[in-house]
DNA sequence: CCTAGGATCTTTGGATCCAACCCGCCCCTA
DNA sequence: TAGGGGCGGGTTGGATCCAAAGATCCTAGG
C-alpha cells in the first residue's frame, strides 16, 4: 500500500509549514503574547520555528486575511491597535452579523452541538480564571455558529472576534469581571432559545447581548487609556 | 476607494511587483476574464508578467484576503463559485453592513466627494454598456463609503462586493438590464439624502436598495443555472 | 547643544533551485 | 473488458541567495 494520505477529517492535507506557523502566531496574538503595535520580524519568527523566512511571509499573509496583522511594504507586519471608535464600530458590525450567522447555523446544529454548548456554559460559570473565561466565551459563541455553511460569513465573524480580543482582555481585567453574572444569564436565555430552535428569539437575544457589551465597553474609557503613543 | 493602499501620493516609490500583479489579476477576475472555478496556474501568470513565481504567490494571497480566490494546498488557487443560498446570504450581509459603512462615511464626505458621486451617477444614466454600468455602479457605492475610517468595515464591504461580482454580471446580461431605471431612481434618492447629510434617510434608502436587488436576484433563478458541474 | 546629512545596517522583496505532492495515464490482473 | 494499483509529468511549497528600501546612528556644522 502506498502511503494513502494521512489526511484527517476536513482539515488541510499535509500540514503545510506555513499553516503551522500561522496557527502558532494566531494563538500568540490572541493570548496577548504579541501586543498590539508590536513589530513582528520575519527573521525572528523563522528562527523560532526552524524554518525559512518564506513560509513566515505566507503565514503573515494568512493572518492579514484574518485581520490579525497589518502589512506595510518594506515596513513589516504589526498587530493593529484599534482606537475607541473603531472598537465601537466593530461591535456594531457584530451586532448585525452574528445574529445572521446564528440564524444560518441554527437549523444545522445537532443535538451534540447543543449539548457541547451547554457544557461550555457550565464551564464558563465554574471558572474563576479570566483568561479561561475569555477563551470559553469565545468558544461558546463561535461554536453556536458552527452550523453556518456560508464561509464568507463565518470567516468574517471570526475576524471581528480576533480584532477585539485585546480589548476584551483589558476590559475584563479592569473590573468588567464583576458583570459576569449578566453574561451568564444572557447565555442561559440564548441557550434555551437555541434548544427550542427559536430563530427569532435567539437572534434578538444575541443582538441584545452584544449591544449591552458594546455599551458597557464604551462607558469604560480606561480600557483605551493605554493607547496614546 | 477604500482599502487600496496606494503608497505615497503622486510618486511611484516602490511599485511592489506583487501588488501590480495583484491589481491586474483583480481586474481580470472582476471583468470575468478569469471565470469562477477556473484554475489559476502560478507559472502561467508569472510568465505573463515577466516575473518569478514568488510575487505571484504573494499576489494570490492578497487576493485571497479580499475574497477573490480560494486556496487549497498543492492544488492551486481558483475563483470560488458561490451557490444560490450563499449569494443570498452575502446580500443580507450587505444589507446590514453597508448602511453602517455609509453612516460612518457620511460625516467625512467632502463637497468634492459628493460632486464626484453626482458625476458618476450621471455617467451611470448615460452609458449603454453593461460592463461599464457594473463598474460605475460599484464605483458609486464604494465611493460613497470612502469617508469611512474603519478599515475592518471598508475592507469587508469590498470583499462582499468582490464575491458577488460574477452574479451581478450574469444577472445584468440575463435581462436585469431592463430594471436599470429603478436603480437610477434609488440612486438619485440616495444621493439627495447624502447631499442633505441625512444619515437616517441615507441608511434606510441604501438598505432598501440592496434588499430589492437581493429579492430580484433570488427570483431570477436562471442566474444560477450554469453552476451544476 | 541641537539639527541636518550621509553612511551603514537591518529588514523586507524577489529570483533561482530543490523537494513534496496531486493528477492522470498505463499496465496488470481477475 | 473493467477495475485497481503504480508510475511519471507537471504544479505547488520551501530553502538559499541577492538586491533594494527603510531605519538608525554617527559625525559635522551652525
Amino acid at each position: 500500500m502506498p502511503r494513502q494520505r494521512n489526511e484527517g477529517a476536513g482539515d488541510g492535507p499535509a500540514e503545510a509549514v506555513s499553516r503551522r506557523i500561522a496557527d502558532h502566531l494566531r494563538e500568540a496574538i490572541l493570548n496577548g503574547e504579541i501586543a498590539p503595535g508590536e513589530r513582528i520580524g520575519q527573521e525572528k519568527i523563522a528562527e523560532r520555528f526552524g524554518a525559512s523566512r518564506l513560509p513566515v511571509r505566507e503565514a503573515l499573509r494568512m493572518l492579514e486575511a484574518e485581520g490579525l496583522t497589518e502589512h506595510r511594504t518594506h515596513r513589516g507586519a504589526r498587530v493593529p491597535r484599534l482606537g475607541r471608535h473603531e472598537v465601537d464600530v466593530v461591535y456594531r458590525m457584530r451586532e448585525r452579523l452574528e445574529p445572521l450567522a446564528l440564524g444560518e447555523s441554527l437549523p444545522h446544529l445537532t443535538e451534540d452541538d447543543v449539548r457541547a454548548l451547554d457544557e461550555i456554559q457550565r464551564r464558563i460559570e465554574a471558572t474563576e480564571d479570566i483568561l479561561e473565561f475569555l477563551a470559553l466565551d469565545r468558544e461558546f459563541h463561535l461554536r453556536s455558529y458552527s452550523g453556518c455553511r456560508i464561509d464568507q460569513l463565518s470567516s468574517i465573524v471570526v475576524r471581528l472576534w480576533n480584532s477585539t480580543q485585546h480589548h476584551r482582555r483589558v476590559f475584563m481585567r479592569l473590573g468588567g469581571a464583576g458583570r459576569r453574572w449578566v453574561v451568564n444569564a444572557e447565555h442561559r436565555l440564548l441557550l434555551d432559545a437555541i434548544e427550542r430552535r427559536d430563530r427569532v428569539d435567539a437572534e434578538r437575544l444575541l443582538e441584545g447581548h452584544i449591544r449591552r457589551t458594546r455599551v458597557e465597553l464604551s462607558r469604560h474609557p480606561d480600557v483605551f487609556d493605554e493607547e496614546t503613543p
